[in-house]
DNA sequence: AGCACGCCGACT
DNA sequence: GTCGGCGTGCTC
């Protein structure tokens, strides 16, 4: 028997697999999607079986061992892998890890395991009795009497040298038994009645004849509701779920309430949990001891079996898609795998991407709108603050109503959420005297200065030096802090007022725990104002916040984006939900130097369809998605000259392959030409022909391949550009 | 990715 | 003459 296994070396940038030998003893383990584990060149390597052979070209290798009892990847993860692999124009290993949690890929050296906890029973119960009626070893008489009792006993809880002794005596064994990290468990409370708004979206969505159906729902207006209801009634037909949240948002508040109804039958994959932890809950799913999986992005792999449903809240979220290879998409997976299963997709969102509106609009999706918040609280009133007069009234950080509003919050002991979508004290160091701006030797963007550790950072490569006195190029002493940050923020808060601050960024939060512990604090009130940067944006639903400040709503509006009016929308909207999510009304009060800007003011207005129709006409104007797609070629170099002529060979390929309604751009440098000593650059494909575009990408990437000079990657559907 | 092989400049 | 630079090819 020979089997055809795929390891993880970039292979150029060509896929291949390697034949091995099975030995006869080996045989009756081999199974396609397992691990195995092979001599490759000079070290050992695990790999994947893909292929189950009698013969082969090449003087072959024995495989070494078969890793895993059950196959790692399933058919139907197997044949997903190649489906994506030719839509995303990357390697097909680099999908298959993708898939999996760090404990389940194929590498060398995994130290990843289960965890066993240790009991004690009688081994030999005649010699047991004997042991009692004729020691003398009063403790060790006690343990046993004991035993003789309860059957099982965890060790820990004796002393080891008396286990040791009863063990070495043939009357007491050790039994090893795995032991998961994470116990969820416990209640099991009834579904909250749907109100009649809820429930008429629920019976809309479950007699939807659509593949997807877009849940349309305003913040706060109970979409998580009948994301349970509608898990029930899969669950009750013995299918099982899949629910997607964005990264940031999973805290245990929305998994509690999850956990709150559905008990065990969960298991959760995100970021915040260990390698150890994600490996235990994985095996839950494996071992099809759960029905519904909760985790962010990658949880959309999860390997459940008879899949009825898959929920993906805040649909509109970034964070679905990978940014690096493979970059796929976790909605394009989501509908893929819905078909396998023959299940539906719900995508919610109080504001959904233009793209997902416009196909709920033309009929590809279902479109299910909520227009009402569950408890009736109204929508915040939300005031828009010119900060060009503010400036000249000195006032560079907060307005004066801003200001009003925050005392008067305080006053009435209500809870403050302050919003700035950037981390840091300031945003950077410039020369007062020469004009030039501190920047990151490794990465073309300025360095951010942070107080706490007095030091200047790179946020693209983590690179961190010294804060800098002299000017390196003018040599004047002329160095200034411009820009604010989160920190900066905070620091004026105590300043200012006289109240409890805490902030919440990525410097803030990057210790486990450190999240909830944060979110806890400020639920429990032991703050009045929480600072913080996109991550309070979403999900949180804080009772006691009547007033949310954005500090300003232009960082996102200055991003060279098409889709930089949608970010800007989407943000504003979320952080407005913060307000006024019970009895008291909301304030929200945004800074803006463009108060004019229409996807401000539809913001203020709450009006999602008067931004997606004066959106859609932008798009269309300008052949952006939905009406155009759009793929990304992006060339890198450690060499400035040879990326830029590499790019322009490229693009002179396309330019003449290109069909109608095809439109090549660039190639021109990424909005950072320079991350981690590499130089960027980009082309961007607008195209309406999927066919067409994968012939010139298979091409373009055939004919790179084994150009050494440069590395190439594909982003098809980008969302950041 | 890592490592070997091989073809060119500079140096005890 | 050799040491070592890195461009190229290969790993079943």
């Amino acid at each position: 028997m020979i089997v055809s296994v795929l390891v993880e070396i970039s292979m150029g940038k060509i896929e291949k697999t390697f034949d091995y030998v099975v030995p006869h003893i080996l045989e009756k383990d081999i199974q396609l999607g397992k691990r195995v584990l092979i001599p490759f060149g000079n070290k050992i390597l695990e790999g994947f079986i893909m292929q189950i052979k009698g013969s082969s070209d090449y003087d072959l290798k024995e495989i070494i061992s078969v890793v895993d009892d059950s196959p790692i990847l399933n058919e139907e993860l197997l044949d997903l892998g190649k489906c994506m692999k030719e839509e995303l124009f990357c390697n097909l290993i680099s999908i298959y890890q993708a898939m999996l949690p760090n404990g389940y890929k194929a590498k060398y050296k995994n130290n990843i395991k289960e965890k066993y906890v240790d009991y004690i029973k009688i081994k030999n119960t005649q010699l047991a009795y004997e042991f009692i009626n004729n020691s003398k070893a009063k403790k060790q008489v006690e343990i046993v009497q004991e035993l003789l009792k309860n059957d099982m006993s965890l060790k820990k809880k004796y002393n080891s040298s008396l286990v040791r002794s009863l063990v070495d005596k043939n009357i007491v064994e050790i039994i090893k038994e795995e032991k998961y990290r994470i116990n969820s468990g416990g209640m099991c409370e009834p579904l909250l009645k749907l109100n009649e708004y809820q429930q008429s979206a629920f019976v809309k969505i479950k007699n939807s004849n659509k593949d997807v159906i877009l849940l349309h729902g305003i913040t706060g207006s109970g979409k998580t509701e009948i994301y349970m209801h509608l898990i029930k009634e899969q669950l009750d037909n013995n299918k099982s779920a899949i629910v997607l949240v964005p990264e940031i948002s999973l805290t245990p508040q929305i998994i509690s309430r999850f956990q709150k109804h559905f008990s065990s039958k969960i298991a959760v994959l995100h970021s915040g949990l260990s390698d150890s932890e994600k490996y235990d809950e994985y095996r839950k799913i494996k071992r099809g001891e759960v029905s519904i999986v909760i985790g962010a992005r990658s949880a959309i792999f999860a390997p459940l079996s008879n899949i009825g449903i898959i929920i993906i809240d805040e649909e509109q979220s970034s964070s679905y898609k990978q940014e690096h290879n493979p970059k796929y998409n976790a909605i394009d997976v989501a509908i893929k795998r819905a078909k396998y299963h023959n299940a539906k997709v719900i995508l919610g969102s109080a504001t959904p991407t233009i793209e997902s509106y416009a196909r709920a609009d033309k009929g590809y999706y279902e479109l299910v709108s909520l227009a009402k918040r569950a408890n009736n609280a109204s929508l915040p009133n939300v005031e828009i603050v010119d900060m060009k007069y503010q400036i000249k009234k000195g006032n560079t950080i907060f307005s004066d109503l801003l200001v009003e509003n925050i005392k008067e919050a305080l006053a009435r002991n209500e809870q403050i959420i302050l919003f700035l979508n950037k981390r840091g004290y300031s945003s950077y160091q410039m020369c007062s005297n020469c004009g030039s701006v501190i920047k990151c030797p490794n990465c073309d963007i300025t360095l951010t200065y942070h107080k706490n550790s007095d030091l200047n950072r790179c946020h693209y490569c983590g690179y961190a030096q010294k804060v800098l006195k002299i000017c390196p190029y003018c040599k004047s002493d002329g160095l200034k802090n411009f820009g604010l940050g989160t920190e900066k923020i905070e620091e004026e808060l105590n300043k200012l007022f006289d109240a409890r601050v805490i902030r919440m960024d990525i410097d803030t939060t990057s210790k486990k725990g450190s999240h909830d512990k944060i979110i806890n604090s400020f639920m429990n009130h032991e703050y009045d104002i929480l600072v913080g940067t996109q991550m309070i944006a979403k999900g949180l639903d804080f009772p006691l916040v009547s007033l949310v400040g954005i500090i300003n709503a232009d960082t996102l509006l200055n991003i060279p984006d098409f889709r930089s009016n949608e970010h800007t929308y989407h943000m504003l909207s979320q952080v407005s939900g913060r307000a006024g999510r019970s009895n008291i009304e909301g304030k929200v009060i945004i800074q803006t130097f463009n108060p004019d800007n229409y996807s401000i003011l539809l913001a203020k207005n709450h009006d999602y369809i008067g931004f997606y129709n004066k959106e859609m006409k932008i798009r269309k104007k300008l052949s952006y998605p939905p009406y155009y797609f759009i793929s990304l070629i992006k060339i890198g170099s450690k060499d400035y000259n040879d990326v830029k002529a590499e790019s322009q060979k490229i693009y002179n390929y396309i330019k003449p392959n290109l069909s109608k309604e095809m439109i090549a751009l660039g190639p021109s440098p990424t909005n950072i030409l320079k991350i981690n000593n590499i130089y960027y650059f980009q082309i961007m494909i607008k195209y309406r022909d999927k066919d067409r575009i994968k012939e010139i990408l298979t091409d373009v990437m055939k004919l790179e391949k084994d150009n050494r000079k440069i590395d190439i990657s594909i982003d098809i559907n980008p969302i950041t550009l």
